[in-house]
RNA sequence: GCUGCUGUGGCUCAAUGGCAGAGCAUCUCACUCGUAAUGAGAAGGUUGUCAGUUCGAUUCUGACCAGCAGCUCCA
């Protein structure tokens, strides 16, 4: 408890924990104080901060969250000690029913008969909570604490629940720190994918089809571009490519398991009396192709990659610029392999995931998510498979946490988060074992011994989604992109229309070696080329005026702001390729 | 899908129950300029859609659509 350790500092995260806990305290005592109606849930603290959720018979607004603040300085001011005390169930059950709190009577009715249920008293506020908390409100500094959003949230999670509001929260022991968080804040609005993207062009969103990504030409070249590198490397790995239908018939869709246990999600059609549905996912197609032949134990581990495009039918309200889409490019394949070769692929695989994720500078947490509720396969099945997973990030030294239940329905799977410049996490990559597919397609092999056996097999993507990872790594470089990437590497601006031809040349010739270029032979100064230029986050600007022509030279200017000076072109080409070829991140 | 909010030229945003405005971008003209915005002019909008109230609706009401925040969901 923080009273007991006595570290009454923010890096101590026992002690942060305790005081966001307070403050959600301080804040249901303030609500509680302006509208006594109120009907109080629950109030954690979380990672950043805290959140209250409560039934009102309104909606909060902004206006209401500066009172609640107002209030909730007031109680700081007051100082009031915080004195726990206990009741046993059935007593700390009615003193709940008195004060006409049915969710907190709900909240007691889930915990055992025997229970002993421990209360928190702050002036005339009382909530039941396990606890710990600060000694007094007076700790909490008020001019640091702020209420960052009002929203709405099913009571426990459940959407067939209630409603109810919630308001979050954020404090700190110092303004700065508070001011320093909202800054950040600001700092991640303005690398959000949606507003950059729309900025630097890359990809739209229309009514016409909410979910349904439209890519712009700078957008396609930085799909193509990365499309390119995932080749390369999946080369490099042994993987071959196919492609294989969006759309197939429904006795596919039935024997894969899809169609009872995804058909919500999935877009469907009849044609000629007969129902096919657009894939959600790629692995039947991939069942065919390796059935449509005999296979030998020689072939395994068989490689098999498609960038496929898949179709999912997500709810409204979840959709979020590339984020979560309805029809997106998974950069799938599909390994078969046999038994022992199971832990040898699934690190090889890591491997390459490692090999990917850092030429972008991404790092990444591991989940290891297990079987659900709705599966196909034996407990015994799963839990070997789970098993093997394990093992193999275990050997490789790799720390993952489990997310229980989480698993796809044929198989457990390890998913990659990763973490942007600013901390936030996305699931791109996963690994996925399945002993299942295998087994309703009758896939086979022929083994050393001449005899028939199943292989097994794992589903994976590196990059998730191309659009996701887009989305990712346009917020991970703030629209920045490294030279490689960039959908425009270099941007000629001339000083004067004396100049045009000169960089008409300049262009000519970078783009004969391989690169990105275009010019700007406006009638406009060149600070205001200069400017949109970096605004464009375009990587190199190639100034040229009258005393480039007549040195052979270009005037280098980094978008960083960094002027290189003048060089010959050569000279300029020569280390813009090492860049590009370095894939160095700039 | 749920709760709340939002929807005005290509973009960012004003304003109003009585002829809809600015900046940027676009086009034209002048300026020919050396590292983050040269000046002037022109053109551009049935205010998301459909109903309703009203003498009159972009403004008020309702439904729908889309977006935003969060929840739920997420192979």
């Amino acid at each position: 408890m923080a009273e007991e350790n006595n570290q009454y500092t923010f890096e101590n995260e026992q002690y942060r924990k305790t005081y966001w806990h307070t403050c959600s305290h301080v804040m249901a005592q303030a609500v509680k104080r302006l509208w006594p109606e109120v009907k109080l849930a629950i109030g954690p603290s979380i990672d950043e901060g805290w959140y209250y959720d409560m039934d009102a018979p309104f909606a909060f607004t902004p206006e209401h969250l500066e009172q609640i603040e107002a209030e909730m300085r007031k109680i700081c001011k007051e100082k009031l000690k915080l004195e726990r005390f206990e009741l046993p169930r059935a007593e700390a059950r009615k003193f709940m029913e008195d004060k006409g709190e049915p969710f907190k009577v709900e909240l007691i009715d889930d915990l055992p008969e025997d229970a002993t249920i421990s209360f928190y008293k702050q002036g005339e506020f009382t909530d039941l909570c396990a606890g710990p908390h600060l000694d007094s409100t007076g700790r909490i500094k008020g001019n640091a604490l702020k209420l960052t959003a009002c929203n709405a949230a099913y009571w426990r999670g459940d959407s067939s629940r209630e409603t109810l509001q919630r308001i979050y929260g954020i404090a700190f022991p110092k303004k700065d720190e508070l001011d320093a968080y909202l800054a950040r804040i600001e700092e991640a609005k303005k690398r959000d994918h949606r507003k950059l993207g729309k900025e630097l062009g890359l990809f739209m969103l229309r009514d016409e089809g909410p979910g349904f990504p439209f890519f712009l030409p700078k957008g396609m070249v930085l799909k193509n571009t990365l499309l390119d590198y995932w080749r390369q490397v999946h080369k490099k790995y042994g993987y071959v490519e196919i492609s294989t239908p969006i759309m197939l018939n429904r006795q596919l869709w039935e024997r894969s398991g899809h169609w009872d246990h995804y058909k919500d999600n999935m877009y469907t059609t009849v044609i000629d009396d007969v129902d096919f549905a657009i894939k959600p996912m790629n692995c039947p197609g991939g069942m065919l192709v390796y059935a449509s032949e005999p296979h030998s134990y020689k072939e395994l581990p068989l490689r098999v990659g498609e960038i496929g495009l898949v179709h999912r039918h997500e709810l409204s309200g979840a959709l979020h610029g590339l984020f979560r889409v309805r029809c997106f490019n998974q950069d799938d394949a599909h390994v078969f392999m046999t038994r022992d070769q199971m832990q040898d692929v699934i690190q090889e695989t890591v491997r390459l995931f490692d090999e990917v994720y850092s030429v972008f500078g991404l790092s990444y947490t591991i989940e290891l998510s297990t079987m659900p509720e709705d599966h196909i396969g034996t407990v015994e099945e799963w839990e070997k498979n789970q098993d093997i997973l394990k093992k193999a990030i275990t050997a490789m030294g790799k720390d993952f946490v489990i997310n229980e239940g989480d698993g796809a329905f044929y198989g457990p799977k390890l998913d990659f988060h990763l973490a942007d410049s600013l901390g936030r996490t996305w699931q791109c990559g996963t690994i996925q074992l399945d002993s299942q597919l295998p087994e309703r397609f009758e896939l086979e092999y022929t083994g050393e011994d001449g005899q028939k056996h199943r292989p097994v097999m794992i589903h994976r993507v590196v990059l998730g989604s191309i659009e996701r990872f887009i989305g990712v790594i346009t917020e991970h470089f703030a629209g920045a992109f490294p030279a490689w990437l960039a959908p425009v590497q270099v941007k000629v601006c001339t000083i004067t229309d004396r100049a045009d031809n000169y960089a008409k040349a300049v262009a000519k010739e970078l783009d004969a070696a391989g690169f990105r270029v275009e010019t700007d032979l406006r009638n406009e100064k060149i600070g205001k080329k200069i400017r949109e230029a970096t605004m464009e986050k375009v990587p190199y600007m190639l100034v040229v005026g009258d005393r480039d022509i007549e040195n052979k030279t270009v005037s280098v200017r980094h978008r960083s702001g960094e002027d290189l000076g003048a060089m010959s072109l050569a000279d300029f080409t020569a280390k813009l390729k090492a860049e590009v070829d370095s894939k160095e991140i700039k």
